[in-house]
RNA sequence: GCCCUCGUAGCUUAAUGGAUAGAGCAACUGCUUGCGGAGCAGUAGGUUGUGCGUUCGAAUCGCACCGAGGGUACCA
């Protein structure tokens, strides 16, 4: 955008430059802190800087702020498109006429509709690997963030232009799911799961891994579990139809929070290649078997020349079973061939990076070209209050099934009050999109990096800087586009004075393209959080300052007009995040 | 021991080498309640973990230290 007036501009500048000796210097554009009109900003301090480096005695910033005034002087009224020029701190100031600025940018929101802030297409394909959940085992608030990170990071990545496969990985096989299959063989012969059918397999599961604890029964454990390593016809039944309960439960899960897969792959599909490799890395000298005795393993850092970098990457145990690296390294391998990947991304917690690394250092030992797009998309677990981890093992889990229920509830009771005369399942809907928005956000508003604590009542405050705030917004937009009954304008001229409150609305609508494409870059859904609360908060100030229903014909035109570009970018900036922009609440 | 990540107000964050470190939440004080229940105005809160360095200029880059968390051969 306005590159014709950056380098108008850019060419009076040297031209001035020129008068004073200088023929050498970077001009460069930048962001104006905001303050209520529009512009770019040209600093002066790195030509200034220049000068003092060629042994011209000069203050940097006196200097900065000469040049600036010398060349607001020297352009006088001569602006290419700029209505105004301004010298102050070392900055030369070029302002943007306000109306016609204003009217340009809810022009092309309007014009582009859901497709404003979207980056055109960059023919650039990314796998995102989420979610990873194991089969038979409960779905708690642990696993959460890790989809809705995940999910963001997919819609995010699609609208800045990117191809995306979303892909999911399913621990289907290992001692859990024979334990699970052992408790219900022993227990639960002949049932079969009830309408929540998550949380009915963890019932079962939660009870074998206490049952397991006794001697006597994990033998009968681990003879089951030969059984299924002989591919026993009838275990590997039951193992097939019980994964399917599994499956279909998380589907039921991936439904409620707008999730879906392109593709998913399943541990029991890599294992076998994964022996076979085991075997070409041993033969190839790569690999160290000491099998029985230990297990086989590749020094990495004896192959890379390296100390205590990579460490030691163990493949496959002396007994001969198959680890997590046994596995991820034929996958990562059956991804490449699958697709044409320009990068390849794990989301996966941060506890695992040493391990990634050695997995994507051992991919490129290996000699695949494509081991530089392999990226780790690393993110901190939720904690409980009082720093306390969630783990199945200390039944210190709040499990997914439960959260969104009591979420249900609050945010229901919340819309019983506001809007009780809307039908039930319309209830439900509004109640659940608030309910998902606000976990969601609670999520997605932290950096990556750090430790989110999940706290109840934080989660489901639905006041502050929280989804609920931000749904609202839109939402009163739409009431207000509703009453004004018609369609909205196609066209109306901005007034030269605009409310303040109008004016800051409007600067942070420029910011979703550039925003978006900050987030994709930096895999931050936190900067898209930011924006929508910005958006929403931007939205109710204007909105209480600017009548627009009861306005004289004229600004009731453009200010619908405004209404609609707000509402829209509101939309635009939750569905990227993954929440549902209601239309009434 | 070594490696990784993170330290900005009580909390969540902004500023991507440049303008007076900017917001929101929470707190406190008032006021208003009119397109949908909440809003508005104000107050207070900061030696950007510490020190040194690079630079005309550092929250930002480098080094060291301190603190928190995590990892470090057959767990996942």
């Amino acid at each position: 955008m306005f590159e014709e007036e950056k380098s108008f501009i850019e060419s009076k500048i040297r031209a001035y430059l020129q008068t004073q000796e200088i023929n050498e210097a970077t001009i460069e554009f930048r962001q104006i802190p905001f303050s209520g009109e529009w512009g770019m900003a040209v600093p002066l301090f790195p030509v200034a800087a220049g000068e003092a480096r060629t042994g011209k005695r000069v203050i940097v910033p006196k200097r900065a702020q000469e040049l600036a005034e010398g060349i607001k002087a020297h352009l006088r009224d001569d602006l290419g498109g700029f209505s105004h020029a301004e010298a102050v701190n070392g900055y030369l100031n070029l302002y943007f006429d306000t109306a016609a600025y204003a009217q340009r940018v809810v022009d092309t929101v309007l014009d582009q509709g859901a497709d404003y802030g979207r980056t055109p297409d960059r023919d650039q394909t990314v796998m995102v690997e989420y979610s990873q959940p194991n089969t038979h085992k409960a779905f708690h608030v642990g696993h959460l963030r890790n989809v809705i990170l995940g999910g963001s990071v997919c819609r995010i990545l699609e609208f800045a232009g990117y191809e995306v496969i979303r892909a999911n990985y399913l621990g289907d096989i290992g001692l859990h799911v024979v334990k699970w299959m052992w408790n219900y063989l022993k227990h639960h012969a002949g049932e079969t799961p009830d309408e929540d059918r998550t949380h009915w397999m963890n019932q079962i599961y939660a009870e074998a891994d206490q049952l397991f604890q006794d001697p006597e029964n994990e033998a009968e454990v681990r003879a089951l579990y030969a059984r299924w390593n002989q591919r026993d016809p009838e275990i590997v039944e039951l193992w097939k139809q019980t994964r399917q309960w599994s499956l279909e439960g998380f589907e039921q899960i991936y439904d409620q929070l707008d999730e879906s897969f392109d593709r998913i792959y399943f541990e029991s599909g890599v294992e076998d290649p994964g022996a076979r490799l085991v075997e070409g890395l041993i033969e190839a000298g790569i690999a160290q078997d000491e099998r029985p005795d230990g297990p086989v393993f590749i020094d990495l850092d004896q192959i890379a020349g390296t100390e205590d970098e990579y460490r030691v990457l163990v493949v496959l145990r002396s007994d001969g079973s198959s680890l997590y690296a046994t596995k991820d390294l034929p996958l990562a391998i059956q991804k490449f061939e699958e697709y044409d990947l320009d990068q390849s991304i794990y989301v996966i917690d941060v506890r695992q990076s040493l391990y990634l690394k050695q997995i994507f250092k051992t991919l490129e030992i290996l000699g695949y070209e494509w081991a530089d797009k392999l990226y780790h998309l690393a993110y901190e677990l939720v904690n409980l209050p009082g720093n306390v981890t969630m783990a199945s093992r200390e039944g210190t889990v709040v499990l997914f099934d439960d959260l969104v229920k009591e979420a249900t509830q609050r945010a229901r009771a919340i819309v019983q009050e506001k809007n009780p005369e809307l039908g039930e399942e319309t209830k439900h809907a509004i109640a659940e999109a608030v309910a998902l928005g606000a976990l969601k956000y609670t999520m997605l508003s932290r950096d990556n990096t750090k430790v989110v604590t999940f706290d109840w009542d934080a989660a489901l405050d639905f006041n502050g800087q929280a989804a609920p705030y931000i749904q609202y917004a839109h939402v009163r937009a739409g009431s207000i586009l509703r009453k004004a009954g018609q369609e909205c304008p196609s066209d109306a001229a901005f007034p030269e004075q605009l409310e303040k409150t109008e004016v800051d609305l409007i600067e942070l609508m420029t910011r979703l393209p550039a925003e978006v494409v900050r987030a994709a870059a930096e895999y931050r859904p936190l900067v898209i959080a930011n924006l929508s609360f910005e958006l929403a908060r931007a939205f109710n100030d204007f909105y209480n300052t600017c009548q627009v229903l009861n306005a004289e014909p004229a600004v009731r035109a453009y200010r619908l007009r405004l209404v609609a570009a707000a509402q829209q970018v509101i939309a635009t900036s939750l569905d990227l995040l993954g929440i549902k922009a209601p239309s009434v609440m």
